[in-house]
RNA sequence: GCGAAUAUGGUGAAGUGGUUAACACGCCGGAUUGUGGCUCCGGUAUGCGUGGGUUCGAUCCCCACUAUUCGCCCCA
């Protein structure tokens, strides 16, 4: 049996519906906010990431899909969405013919190659908005209110918001040039993953895992010591604003993000419910004033932020939530004989065209065999249709809740079902009819019987 | 890149070195000659991830591989 991709998944049936309605959410929601979608291609130059998350951090150096084409061009599947918006904004120049600031918002798969584990896939999905062109504080502010907000939507209520802010670029390499030197004498005392870190990245020391209680870390000096005054006053203006936005923060000065390309405001947000694994940040980002310079753009402040969907999902599935999404047919259309069945096919696609979901049965079941799949699908009303009512220009239409029937002239049909269908209201499903016994059965159904009695 | 666990039908799973691999759910059909959801009966794996080995004989023992899951690293 061929099997899918390592680390990648297929997304179908009521997962896949509970998906399209989170992207409808986004969808909404981002016109609100006037942005406006971007779609990039899936593969860039390998230099669009090379540069622009920086040739040290890992996800560049070893978790790419890179391939050569067959032009000898070095091509990367883009594990993230900003470095190549950030190629198009300067493509396309948008910096001269869009209104300032530009706001992007993209929802796509990215690809990294790692080993997979609970919240981490080799093909994951995306969210996120890229703003560029503000440097205010407010718009650190706003961009981070959105996958806030989004969640606030959705139902979920384990999450967290931490920020913290590198300063600018002087004050980033000014604090990194402290860190080292206090790490160093300090160097074998840290676990091997620090010391490796050290050379690379010292800045990740901080939020090491392994030596998270070690006092070397917990007095390490704070990145908020060592902004300088316009840094630290920007910092302050974003928490006025996140209180503005009714956003819940809290400040984590340890918190520093892996790619190069952050300076002042960064931000994650957390899943906090019970059962999540350890890959429990939603979503995080920040601002990455510099890049757009980096990839010979014009000088551009821009803030932005990801959000795995993924991660999303899982999150709302620990919650509990349940997501508004149409797991049920309102009509199923039930014919037999050839006649009737014709008489279906035309029936049923009317009703499609007058905007009702439909059903009927494909496989020749028997008339029994149609109830249960009419069951199946949560089909709301039936309509029975039989050689003897067709040939008086009628048929039965039947509540599936109530089970009350009724005969009508086909051409009332329309109405009836427009007029019964007005409010729609879902599938009950744990509505079921009393049952015959004397609550003595053990039938699995809910029994309404059993109910009144306070039974299971 | 490193470490650990797991691998039986559509699903959840039991099980044994040796005749027809439990049970439950689901699905299909029948009892009910076209109005069901209960009940009853019947059907539903050329066979226990793949390839080797041990053995008279392996789904059950050994090895390798692969896949899945979880953790480290890293990241959303």
């Amino acid at each position: 049996m061929i099997t899918k991709p390592k680390g990648c998944h297929d997304i179908y049936g009521i997962e896949a519906k509970k998906w399209q309605y989170v992207n409808k959410l986004i969808d909404s929601l981002m016109e609100k906010y006037d942005y406006t979608f971007i779609r990039t291609p899936i593969f860039e130059s390998s230099e669009v990431f090379h540069r622009g998350m920086g040739d040290t951090t890992d996800v560049v150096t070893k978790e790419t899909y890179d391939f050569v084409d067959r032009g000898d061009r070095n091509m990367t599947l883009r594990p993230e969405g900003t470095a190549g918006i950030v190629r198009s904004y300067i493509e396309n120049k948008m910096y001269g013919n869009m209104p300032n600031p530009v706001k992007l918002y993209y929802n796509g798969t990215m690809y990294r190659y790692e080993r997979p584990q609970s919240g981490r896939d080799r093909e994951l999905t995306q969210f996120g908005v890229e703003l560029l062109g503000s440097d205010d504080p407010l718009s650190d502010a706003e961009v981070i209110s959105i996958p806030v907000n989004l969640y606030k939507m959705l139902g979920l209520k384990e999450i967290k918001v931490k920020i913290n802010s590198l300063g600018d670029t002087e004050s980033r390499n000014n604090y990194r040039d402290v860190l080292k030197k206090y790490f160093e004498p300090h160097l074998s005392d840290l676990c091997e993953d620090c010391q490796e870190r050290f050379m690379k990245n010292p800045l990740r020391i901080l939020d090491c895992k392994v030596d998270k209680d070690n006092p070397i870390l917990k007095n390490a000096p704070k990145t908020l010591d060592y902004l300088n005054e316009e840094s630290k006053l920007r910092f302050e203006k974003v928490k006025e604003y996140l209180q503005a936005l009714e956003v819940d923060y809290e400040v984590d000065p340890k918190l520093v993000r892996g790619l190069d390309y952050y300076n002042h405001t960064v931000f994650e947000i957390e899943a906090h419910v019970e059962g999540f694994g350890s890959n429990n940040v939603l979503g995080a980002g920040g601002r990455y004033n510099g890049l757009v310079e980096l990839l010979d753009g014009p000088v551009t402040p821009a803030v932005g932020f990801a959000c795995g969907i993924g991660r999303l999902m899982m999150a709302l599935d620990l919650e509990n939530i349940d997501l508004p999404v149409k797991n049920d047919v309102e009509v199923f259309v039930m014919a037999v004989s050839d006649t009737e069945k014709n008489y279906a096919a035309t029936l049923v696609q009317s009703l499609r065209m007058s905007g009702f979901r439909v059903e009927m049965d494909y496989t020749n079941r028997g008339l029994k065999g149609q109830f249960k799949q009419a069951d199946n699908l949560k089909a709301k009303y039936l309509v029975i249709l039989n050689d003897e009512d067709l040939a008086k220009n009628e048929l039965k239409v039947k509540n599936n809740k109530t089970k009350e029937e009724l005969t009508l002239g086909l051409d009332y049909l329309l109405y009836y079902l427009d007029e019964v269908l007005l409010e729609d209201e879902p599938y009950d499903e744990n509505y079921e009819k009393e049952c015959s016994c004397d609550g003595e059965c053990h039938h699995d159904h809910n029994c309404q019987k059993h109910h009144e009695e306070g039974e299971e």
